[in-house]
DNA sequence: CCATACTGTAACTATAATCGTTACAGTTAT
DNA sequence: ATAACTGTAACGATTATAGTTACAGTATGG
């Protein structure tokens, strides 16, 4: 599989809400922040989706309505948008049936589960660090 | 794009080289290794051509031919067969062209890149610290 | 010296994941 | 009421990856 580009994709939107929330602007719609990543603005409500559940967006809803963040900038750590919109982690192992006759390939699942969850865990170290505001104030 | 598997595979094949090698096989065929991934023999021999290329692997052709580490398991890290089969990092970011009017959308570019940057460093210090040794005597 | 069993690689097809699009129901402001 | 939004389902398009077929090249051994 291809790797997703839904973690910098959910950077960049809320880089735009948190852009633009300190030049006053309280909510912003879907499709100004598709033309932003342009793409669609469905993709971006789908993707919004997945950030209101981690709560870190609301939503008006209506007429004049749009997304806002849900906190501050510096109080949402890109380990929490990484967790909100990936559910795997950065190694994914081959997912086919062991050859059971071979004790390596029984083994593998579980070797490289180990390799791969001490992998995401210096990530998520990384990225804990690291706010939105470390990102918007680059803009 | 869903994420590659190309290293856990790796990792599988050079881990069956690996732990053969200490049964006293000197050569394993591509179709052996395709047995216990329980893939195509082309597969891995496409996938060796890069392990070839990095000097992990050598190969014998002809009758009789086959696979073999091209050092002991204990000089080989998890690093270097990770930088043998990706090409890219761990994170990565969406392609789409840039809204020229947003300065978010402008500069995530280059923004994003240096997350991904620290992200893949943290990622290689993990990888680097493991070896194929590491690996064979966990079966 | 020919049959056999391998590697190496190109070219093509199949499959699956992701992205994008259309459509429409629900909600709120004016 | 109408217009402008969000929310979500369903479907189609695109793309990445895996798998397959085919065959040339190479070494071994009878």
């Amino acid at each position: 599989m291809a790797e997703s580009t839904r973690f910098s994709v959910a950077v960049h939107v809320l880089s735009v809400l948190g852009y633009l929330e300190q030049s006053g602007v309280k909510l912003v719609s879907s499709s100004q922040i598709a033309q932003s990543v342009n793409t669609n603005a469905v993709v971006i409500r789908n993707l919004m989706s997945a950030l209101k559940k981690a709560k870190l967006v609301r939503s008006k809803e209506g007429k004049n309505g749009g997304l806002y963040l849900a906190r501050k900038p510096s109080q949402i750590s890109l380990q929490e948008i990484y967790s909100a919109v990936e559910t795997e982690g950065v190694l994914s192992s081959h997912q086919k049936p062991h050859f059971a006759p071979c004790p390596v390939s029984r083994g593998m699942k579980k070797v490289f589960l180990n390799v791969s969850k001490e992998v995401d865990g210096a990530v998520a170290k990384v990225l804990h660090k690291k706010t939105l505001k470390d990102i918007v104030d680059q803009f």
